[in-house]
DNA sequence: ATCCGGTAAGTTGTGCACAATTGAATTGTG
DNA sequence: CACAATTCAATTGTGCACAACTTACCGGAT
């Protein structure tokens, strides 16, 4: 009979512990915005380019509408985001950024950083772990 | 006025998309256990260590008993694991390991080389990830 | 013996993730 | 044109995460 794994040696458990070490750093930064962390990622996305369907949106975060759709709901309720059917296709919903909105960008700006100094970690450290992930994440979906 | 961040030079992204994307590796073997991912991980820990307390496995997993006490009663409802209060303190509820509970040990020893099948990394390079997963949380940890 | 700070587990409430389904609008095909 | 297949967003239901709170219990100090 086979071995169990062991906790201490999967690389799976690794991530899923950095992946929350690292919203519970962002957390309370993204609080004095009024944001969570999959809200933030989503005007991330908006601050790129606005006026994206929820599955545009969908396509860049890797989640779908029953995710995003209340999300959105509760941007649109803080006031960040407007949601507008489309005139041409009445099935899409653009996401448009308020005033409001975009005035959080310059706010948000300096949020990186504040998790680069948490980690401990050189520049060309993160960055290469940024593109080790990446390649990961790519041959993950690739896989199934 | 300041650049917005963008996504995808992110490495909180990053890793927020790879622990998703490892995690729906998974998701379709663990379905044939009958385990969600967390589930699993909670059994990693009994298959090492088995009667061990909801404070101890929080612990070594980072979760709190908010999300384990339910947890728990799941796996104690499908027949993996049982709860008991512990004699000498009755506060305590030791976690321990049914016959089947043990037995999904077995079955589920082959599941990390499935990830690491899937991940397109190599053995080194998935190794040396790990160990920069570890050093990041642990300063993540440190940093608040 | 009794209080009291601390601790363990559980509960409540909010917000993701994700599967599965629904309903409306659009597109492709005969 | 008709209509089946597809697409888009929303909804429903389950299971985490996590903060805040509650309840029960312990152990020490009076």
């Amino acid at each position: 009979m086979t071995e169990a794994p062991r906790l201490d040696r999967q690389v799976c458990f690794a991530l899923y512990a950095a992946s929350r070490a690292a919203t519970a750093v962002y957390r309370p930064i993204l609080e004095d915005l009024g944001l969570t962390y999959p809200q933030y990622l989503v005007m991330l996305v908006l601050w790129e380019s606005d006026a994206k369907g929820v599955k545009e949106l969908g396509e860049e975060l890797g989640l779908d509408s029953g995710t995003l759709s209340p999300l959105l709901k509760r941007l649109e309720a803080l006031g960040f985001v407007e949601r507008r059917r489309s005139g041409e296709d009445e099935r899409r919903v653009a996401i448009h950024l308020t005033t409001a909105g975009r005035a959080l960008s310059s706010k948000a700006s300096g949020i990186p950083q504040h998790l680069a100094d948490a980690a401990g970690l050189s520049d060309q450290e993160l960055e290469q772990l940024r593109a080790t992930l990446g390649r990961l994440t790519e041959a993950l979906h690739r896989s199934h």
